[in-house]
DNA sequence: AATGAATGAGGGTTCATTCAT
DNA sequence: GATGAATGAACCCTCATTCAT
């Protein structure tokens, strides 16, 4: 990739980053081109250099960020933290693999694209979705996890955990999501660990 | 309440009515008052009669919603009904209190109507919760519930179940949500019901 | 109709007018909806009440304008005129059936609206086409024309007339379509008019 | 003129080419310079590097068409083909200097480039008119006209055979002008040859 | 000379809202 | 009170043209 590519893509992105930050703030349908141009800097036509139409900007905005989110899903998953370590970041960064993109985002996408909600929703099936259960089978290895828990208690304590977060505000007031209570329902839910022997 | 007071107040729920069902359906802003004015059949300006703006509109439908949602959920809370029926008739009907909105009306909601979400916020804590623990503590002394269940789990539980109906297509094609698996979840969860002895 | 009807009727009309006025001249690409609200004392957003788009305007404006020639070139045919009269008027005046039509805009409808194109050339195969032979056999019994003139040439005679009215200023200048030049074309054409015996 | 020169000028040529195909067959409003770029293979700049504007490349787009046009015109004139030959090549071939341009090209310069409309005018009058004229005293030398038939009628007779070539689709369906049906109007209007005797 | 990038102006269209009856 | 008509503002998008390399 020459020069003229290079700085190609990255007007590119940084197009694709002013569009995400406002779709994700202020959601998809309320954001016109001429703010996203003004956030990225550029002039409304320019973002036609880039990109066919509105339709198209918000579908690879869309891909983009399911990248994000791929890319921060794996490097968890492939770090050295401990299991309940890589739960708590997964849940508390948002990061976990197109499951915790934003509630209105998401909505947007699945009655609009329906390219793009079929892709999703492979994407969650085939990738994440294993990767997480082959998360919680290490802990049950590991006895963080009862052994007896079921992959469906498991998907069930994932979408509970996703909920609060997206709701973060009203449920933080009613229901404050410390470490202390998410331990709290974690082994309530999980199982306490047994004490090893 | 005289005739002309009456007249007026039906045409008013018929446009709430009308509205909430557009909104329901594709979402708040992309229904447009020339299309409400059209399903509710009256002109546009009839609308402007009875709500000051389309702002205001929304609103009322929203407190209309609730105040259906309301009315429902309590009618299944003081019904006959046993405890597990209660608690699949909440969840299947999606007619909790305020919770299972639509997620696109709520979010819509939560973002550009601060009143409004303050208000929902404290109906959900203050009436809301406070009748679905009272319910699961009847469950507990039913012997339903695990009576160790704390009420954090609860809530989880609720969540959990509100997530998976919403995102129902998608969660349906990778663990479909029979009454079967239901059980088990809910009796993973919940603990079994100890029998009788 | 009733009042409400009448005065919808007459502004659409009015709008109708401008816009034909408008492309007549400037051809219809050139001409924007913002020129024909000018141009018809409206809001550019009152157009849009009573039509649905340019392209159904431009459909309607071609209809409304088939009509107006129809109109006059049935009024010239009944007239009490005579056989070089009536020929004249029709030619003189541009007013025969679509046929006359201006020829850009003729070419827009052709390009651009296939059902239009189709109505048309229904209208002048099947309405305009028969009447002007009458209107020459007629002129062949009162021994206007020549009675062994075929109805190519006829027809040949026609389109000729018409493309000169087309073109008439570069024609104008070259030849000159005066009423002498017209006679001596007609005749040499059509065939001088028999002395009665 | 060097190697850079020709070279210069066989871009510019191929971007007249490019440009009259589109405009030909498009028009020349619906035509933009993006895509008149996208068909020469050559970038948009690039175009106004040869050309000062839209409005310029039209006017060279013209003249070029007509010097094109006069060639060809020429060529048919100068051949030794018999005049009903060279007639029929004239109109077939649609050839014809200026007369014959596609009819919506011919409008868009009529009514936008005054210089230009003039020139074509000077041009049809002073070269084609009088060759055309030239053309059929040829035939009348050669009894394939009749000589009484005048100028004025000569001129009409290739007036309504262009008029059937430009509504080619409509007369087509109407009627079509077979080779048969153009020597019998041909010579209906013409005159029959004498035979030689 | 050639190009990718950028843009101001304008086009068609929609919408919440107001006017006039 | 109800309605058809009207509108200013805004939106997505296109285009001829210029900038910067």
């Amino acid at each position: 990739m020459d020069g003229f590519q290079r700085r190609r893509e990255q007007k590119k992105v940084s197009i694709l980053e002013a569009a995400l930050a406002l779709f994700l703030k202020h959601g998809v349908q309320k954001i016109s081109i001429a703010e996203i141009a003004k956030q990225a800097k550029v002039s409304q036509v320019t973002i036609y250099n880039y990109f066919d139409s509105k339709h198209n900007l918000v579908h690879e905005v869309f891909l983009y960020y399911l990248d994000l989110m791929k890319e921060q899903f794996f490097q968890i998953l492939d770090s050295q933290m401990t299991f309940p370590e890589k739960i708590k970041q997964i849940i508390f960064t948002k990061k976990e693999v197109a499951n915790n993109i934003h509630e209105d985002f998401y909505q947007y996408i699945m009655k609009e694209y329906s390219t793009d909600a079929n892709y999703f929703e492979k994407l969650y099936e085939e990738v994440a979705l294993p990767r997480l259960i082959d998360l919680f089978n290490q802990g049950k290895q590991q006895r963080f996890v009862d052994p007896n828990l079921s992959n469906e208690a498991i998907i069930f304590f994932i979408q509970a955990m996703n909920k609060y977060i997206q709701r973060e505000e009203v449920y933080q007031r009613i229901l404050p999501l410390t470490e202390d209570i998410m331990n709290l329902v974690f082994y309530g839910i999980m199982g306490k660990r047994e004490e090893e022997s």
